[in-house]
DNA sequence: CCTAGTTACGTACACCGTACGCAGTGCGGT
DNA sequence: ACCGCACTGCGTACGGTGTACGTAACTAGG
């Protein structure tokens, strides 16, 4: 009997299946895509252990012979949805080719509005992350710089898509929780603000507050922002 | 008897007290000062009411009467914090205060390391975030921009910090529930790394990390990442 | 002065992650 | 062929969480 708790792991270095005993009744996919389902459906906050089991026809405790922690469950989810990235061949055009993985990482993170809560950098090591991320120096294969500089590239892209999505739908996924709507809260928000601009303590933001009335357009931000990240490791 | 629960509203336009009653022992800056005091030392998940409430001395649910919800004591525990937030006078060479932020609000988030996890375009409303958008605006006066491509700016620049110190501090955050170090997780974790590299399926992979076998300097990393948001709004 | 609104807070409920123990199952070694 | 044991499945239980509700004490406004 191996003292499993106290002992360092790596979910994905641990075998599915070790051969003795009883034939597990699931797969670890079918955890994880159950765990996914119930995200994409009700948030990640409904994903409990129990619920997840009920999802998956089995006892809460049985989990645990697929997952020893609920920590390596949501790393299970991030690397399920992300071999949804599609991975086409580069076409020599480096800027093209990073703005079109930004923009599929994008469209990825509004599907599964989760996402961009779990995203941490230990979990670059799932397979399909891994994936990814060789792809993505695959795309940059035409730049002219040391890996580590590509490396940097591609960490803050991500990260700048993963904030950007984050601070457009996080909102959403936390307003599931609250007594009333979203655009309720905005309202009382806004005219907080209002109230406190309209004070004089903030020339600055009053200034930008008549300067631009109209509603923003997220779409053309985002492509700005990602067009900006991609510009500023372009040699000039 | 208003129903309180079903009207949306936000914490820092209700006021303090009404003037009925007896007087509130505490004062809201009080509940903000031990939730962060506890933040501090123990970690933000060590942050529950019951905790808060005995820090502070009195009842666990006495503390409903200074906020709503829990979501509410993270807004105050934000604001509280960025009251550290120093405010110069700015020099008039926009990209170097622009840099001095960015290693401040770094600083600030070494200082509290569960500041990253809670950082949400939310809590931008607070009356503190107001003051440091505000100074942030007039560190950009040289700046030749429309206000729209300031905020954006801005709000580059303040994701990148967070997600930056996010990914730096909070695994040591995470790993404080572990019954394992840091070390050995990484340790584990860079194993299997080697062995999923190893089998040839990341030659680019294998390439950077051949390349680059000397520990990363966190510090050139992060000067770096700044310069080059910075650089990618300045006029050409 | 009275009363309505507020503070303080104990109790209770539903839910969470998961340690533990037990029954049943089927492969590996003899 | 047959144990034995490692494994699966899962019920129970524990200590934790946020917070709804009810009650007692208190004080300012009419």
């Amino acid at each position: 009997m191996a003292v499993r708790g106290a002992v360092p792991e790596v979910i994905w270095a641990r075998p599915e299946r070790t051969g003795r005993g009883p034939k597990p009744a699931y797969t670890r996919d079918d955890v994880a895509a159950a765990a996914v389902r119930i995200a994409d459906a009700q948030g990640l906050d409904a994903v409990s252990m129990r619920h997840v089991a009920a999802e998956l026809g089995c006892g809460t405790m049985s989990l645990y012979n697929y997952v020893p922690r609920k920590e390596d469950l949501y790393e299970l989810m991030v690397d399920a949805v992300s071999a949804e990235h599609e991975l086409w061949e580069p076409g020599g055009d480096w800027r093209a080719d990073l703005r079109r993985v930004a923009h599929q990482t994008r469209a990825l993170m509004r599907r599964h509005p989760w996402v961009p809560r779990l995203m941490s950098p230990v979990y670059g090591f799932s397979p399909h992350a891994l994936r990814y991320l060789e792809h993505c120096l695959a795309c940059l294969d035409p730049l002219d710089a040391p890996y580590g500089t590509k490396l940097e590239l591609i960490a803050m892209l991500n990260g700048m898509v993963t904030t950007y999505v984050r601070n457009e739908l996080d909102t959403a996924e936390r307003v599931r929780a609250l007594p009333w709507s979203e655009a309720e809260e905005n309202e009382v928000r806004m005219a907080y603000l209002g109230s406190r601009i309209g004070t004089g303590a903030y020339p600055r933001m009053a200034a930008a507050f008549t300067e631009d009335a109209g509603p923003i357009d997220l779409e053309a931000v985002f492509e700005r922002a990602v067009a900006r990240v991609v510009d500023a490791f372009a040699p000039r």
